[in-house]
DNA sequence: GTTTAATGAAACAGTAACTGCCACAGTTTA
DNA sequence: TAAACTGTGGCAGTTACTGTTTCATTAAAC
């Protein structure tokens, strides 16, 4: 990994959590850009795919704005992951194998196993915190 | 991560392992880079790092090249892994928070925790498997 | 109804990092 | 002394994310 957007995503959920928004008082882009110090259209983009994951929910005109789509306490990091990034931590390569290598030829699957063990390893990590864990732990002075 | 220093890495240590390089008959770069379809500088750039890590060996000169610097079964994939990348799996901002905002100003401790949780983690994991493990699952035939 | 304040999306330049490649110096052995 | 390696520096190509601008669309508010 070598992008900030599960790190922004993260920013942007613990907002919305810890403001408890909700029609009413929704949190625009502008202002999440504002605490993560971008720019309100790198917020949209990621709003976005929190949107398609079902994270939140967003709406257009005036006094629109974003909102959580479930309680804090039934959304994990391991969602907040995965909608924001479809790449893997670990990269295998993706050329075709030296024919003449036994261990060319096997590197393709042991590499996807190694993987594939770190993802899921770390994705269970990921899915023991959630998002109201994290919220509470915001010091409120 | 994004490259693929890990993948090609263990690609590297795997081949030592399995061909049970040592001096007589020492794996060279060239031969390394045509298994795992790159530029032999690539590969040296690799063992480089893995010498420096104490993984391998390498040899100036005529009849020169690599070989393992310790047995198959005490390297683990957490150690080339430590050697091929100073990366970490998840990133987090490095942007000065908000004043204004208590989101903005516990977000570096509360994403380091979690950082360094997926980190802690996965290098376990990767400690657990041997290359003696990988070695031993390559197919020969 | 018209204005206003939002999101959504497209396009583009800038940036950073890895990959691949070349050239060449240094080294060791035969 | 020639041959065969590693080590290293530099550079172009590629890719992907970031930041930014712009504009269409939408919906509330007055």
């Amino acid at each position: 990994m070598v992008d900030q957007r599960f790190a922004v995503s993260v920013h942007i959920m613990t907002v919305l959590a810890f403001e408890n928004c909700s029609r009413g008082s929704l949190m625009t882009s502008e202002k999440l850009a504002s605490s993560i110090r971008t720019n309100p259209t790198v917020v949209r983009r990621l709003v976005a795919r929190l949107t398609d994951a079902n994270l939140v929910r967003s709406y257009k005109g005036k006094s629109g704005g974003i909102e959580l789509a479930r309680k804090a306490d039934e959304i994990s990091l391991r969602d907040i992951y995965s909608a924001s990034s479809e790449k893997t931590l670990l990269k295998a390569r993706n050329k075709r194998p030296a024919r003449q290598c036994p261990v060319s030829c096997s590197m393709g699957k042991l590499m996807k196993d190694v993987i594939d063990g770190v993802e899921t390893n770390s994705m269970d990590y990921l899915a023991k915190i959630s998002l109201a864990d994290l919220a509470a732990k915001v010091s409120k002075e």
